[in-house]
DNA sequence: TCTGGGGTCCTAGGACCC
DNA sequence: TCTGGGGTCCTAGGACCC
């Protein structure tokens, strides 16, 4: 074990949960264990897309993003659920609270995938004993199957996990990319997608062999400066750290929506907005941020799409200032033409508390140096409006009752 | 009867400043 | 006496991922 884990180099887990949502609902209810279970919008509603389904449901064929009429035509028998991401964020604590028990380095990469560097936990066994325990406790505490990539890189430990799914642990050794990764076409490259396969193909780049050994400058001219890094990648280089806080910190929060049906007529429109405003709030109030930048997106029918933003003079979060900002965008640049999807993203993330601090500094220059705080807070508030100094952390907002 | 909703990162052009 | 080059900020769009 030693041999293969020097002292120098790092062992970095990959743990990725299998057909998370379909598995809490299954966890929650064993009733459905062994069937065909999805996860899907509500078709009436035009979302009836696959989000996810259960192994069983994927032997009739059953996919993600699927249309669900298709889903059932496959699988008759498939039970539909609509998602309860309220229930799976709740889950996906748990899970990463487990992880840390066995590592501090631990770096949630979405609901249910992260890294756990455990270069340093040999006491706790090998690797491949680590990544034991971790699928055994995750099934015995939380009744939820996972697969566990083992590498020396977070790139290489990635792709590894997904080699064996369900419930697999696969160690990807640096010695063994030759016979493993390089015989895949590019697109299987967690980072290269359809557009960036089609482009690479210009070059005669179709496997991840000839990625690896592709020229830099040719690499460089077809898709930018991310295909010299890709190209590491490919030859198994990959010096990205597990960084516990990466997640911690957004850079943007917003709220999108599918309309039931296209809509033309504009009070209709912004009453949506003035939804999704407050949908806004609700998740910034509860990650703690104030935003300096609105920006709306406008889908049209024929799937034509626009984003339009604007830089705001002081942060905001409540949502008439949301709102208003958002109202002016969408007045501004919306064409008139039926709408399919709406959105409001709040970019340019302040924390709260930090904003506050910004903004308590800035009014005892201008304003009151030595007046009392209460004079100063008597200010602020003046200047700009109360919201400001009303942030406090409220959850379970209104984000669930819109399912209805 | 056309693929939802949440994100991140990168690129490119224009405005503006020095 | 019309004109270089660098840097930063802002906006819009695209690609990708789960």
């Amino acid at each position: 074990m030693k041999k293969l884990y020097p002292k120098s180099g790092r062992v970095i887990l990959h743990v990725d949960m299998n057909s998370f949502f379909a598995s809490v609902e299954i966890a929650d209810d064993p009733s459905l264990k062994g069937k065909p279970l999805a996860i899907a919008g509500d078709a009436k509603q035009r979302k009836g897309i696959i989000v996810t389904c259960s192994y069983e449901a994927r032997k009739y064929g059953v996919k993600t993003t699927m249309q669900l009429w298709e889903a059932k035509r496959l699988c008759p028998k498939l039970i539909v659920k609509q998602p309860n991401h309220e229930r799976y964020r709740l889950v996906s604590r748990a899970i990463f609270d487990l992880l840390r028990r066995y590592s501090d380095l631990v770096e949630p990469v979405s609901i249910d995938e992260g890294y756990v560097d455990i270069t340093d936990c040999q006491e706790l066994g090998s690797p491949v004993q680590i990544a034991e325990m971790i699928q055994k406790d995750l099934i015995n505490t939380l009744d939820l199957p996972c697969s566990i990539g083992i590498a020396t890189n977070k790139f290489l430990a990635k792709t590894a996990s997904d080699m064996k799914k369900p419930l697999g642990i696969t160690i990807l050794r640096k010695r063994d990319i030759p016979d493993i990764l390089w015989p895949l076409p590019v697109i299987e490259m967690h980072g290269i997608g359809e557009k960036t396969a089609e482009k690479l193909k210009t070059i005669e780049v179709k496997t991840i062999r000839d990625l690896a050994h592709a020229n830099d400058l040719q690499l460089q001219s077809v898709i930018g400066i991310r295909g010299v890094q890709l190209k590491e990648r490919a030859n198994g280089i990959d010096p990205r750290k597990v960084d516990p806080e990466a997640a911690t910190v957004n850079k943007s929060v917003g709220s999108s929506i599918t309309l039931p049906r296209d809509i033309s007529n504009q009070s209709e429109l912004l009453s949506v907005l003035e939804k999704l405003s407050a949908n806004v709030t609700v998740r910034l109030k509860r990650k703690q941020y104030v935003t300096k930048n609105v920006s709306i997106m406008i889908k049209y029918k024929n799937r034509e799409t626009i984003t339009r933003s604007r830089m705001l003079e002081n942060p905001i979060v409540e949502p008439h200032d949301i709102f208003k900002a958002a109202k002016t965008l969408f007045i501004k640049n919306w064409n008139g033409h039926p709408v399919r999807l709406l959105g409001i993203t709040g970019q340019d993330l302040l924390k709260a508390d930090h904003a506050f601090e910004q903004l308590s500094l800035f009014s005892y220059e201008k304003e009151a140096k030595k007046e009392p705080l209460y004079d100063a807070i008597h200010q602020m508030k003046k200047k700009f409006g109360s919201s400001i100094l009303n942030i406090g952390v409220q959850d379970s907002g209104p984000e669930n009752k819109k399912k209805s």
